[in-house]
DNA sequence: ACTCCATATGTTATGGTATAACAACAGTTG
DNA sequence: CAACTGTTGTTATACCATAACATATGGAGT
């Protein structure tokens, strides 16, 4: 388990692991994962980083796949709702889950220098915030939860003496 | 206060006082509240919503205060990056702060039957983010927190028996 | 085999969000 | 006045996302 990713790793086989899981997952609840769906699930996976839809969909066109935002769109749609994939909303762009299977609120650290994206856990019913909505009767469904900053390696090149 | 904003207030004068005191923080602090920027603020406060940068232009148009989106995204970036108003990510929207002045870390409670939005606190450097992000040495500057869900007033309309 | 139906894909067109780049202008400062 | 800074105005364009409709595919029931 590698939930921080900030760190190097053995990026082959995290690959090939998350893209077996996914079929067996599928397999298991009649999911039909089509070759569109699997291979944006694979570029997201082998970017392991927040694409954009119009950065996949210009794979999928010199793929042969599909060469119109709607079909982008819709394999994410399908990725996100099934908790392979999850939006950052702060960049309009889209990420594999780093733990799929488990049901999860992500939080995300976006690192300004390198873009870099880190998935965490979030629990939006505790803390502050789940005390404010269960003050003011608020029933929350579904959270956002995204902090931007400096990510290790960007700190440790920042520090770096300039003369 | 009323740092949760699903109950009724007196508006008018909510709308009055946050512009008086956005006024006399401008003053303090040689910021320069121009009429578009103090307008874009007075039309937040009035809508006491998430409106899109494209609202506030029609209005801003049909007063001949600018006709063209950068002027409204110049006086929305001005009123965010001095804490005037809030971007909510998830709509790409913007809302006036309810408690400016106060350095904080908004977040925010949406309805998703009615669109209302209420402000509340986050501390996103503690609880379970704060400490993923120490862990992995990462530094966070900014956080989007957004809750998605049902306000007590829609939930009440949903428990509403049907015949 | 044939029909019906549900699901997925493909395409066109459009709508919604945001910024780059440059021109013009006002206030301030030396 | 000249130089500078900050604000506004405009054009044009880029980027993000979906509506609507046509087409194809595969399974269920007959
Ligand atoms: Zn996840
Ligand atoms: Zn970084
Ligand atoms: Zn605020
Ligand atoms: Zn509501």
């Amino acid at each position: 388990m590698d939930p921080l990713g900030f760190e190097h790793h053995d990026h082959r086989h995290c690959v090939h692991a998350a893209l077996a899981a996914a079929e067996a997952h599928c397999a298991r609840h009649r999911l039909n994962l089509t070759p569109v769906r699997r291979r944006v699930l694979e570029l997201l996976l082998e970017g392991h980083r927040a694409m954009g839809a119009y950065d996949i969909l210009d794979h999928l066109r010199a793929e042969g796949l599909g060469a119109q935002p709607p079909v982008a769109y819709r394999a994410l749609d399908f990725l996100v709702s099934h908790g392979f994939a999850h939006k950052i909303e702060r960049l309009n762009a889209f990420i594999a889950c780093t733990h799929p299977e488990t049901d999860h609120t992500p939080a995300f650290l976006i690192c300004r220098g390198c873009n870099a994206v880190a998935e965490a856990h979030a629990e939006p019913t505790r803390g502050m915030l789940g005390r404010a909505a269960a003050e003011a009767g608020f029933e929350i469904e579904q959270a956002v939860v995204e902090a931007l900053g400096r990510c290790p390696n960007c700190r440790k090149a920042e520090e770096a003496p300039c003369a």
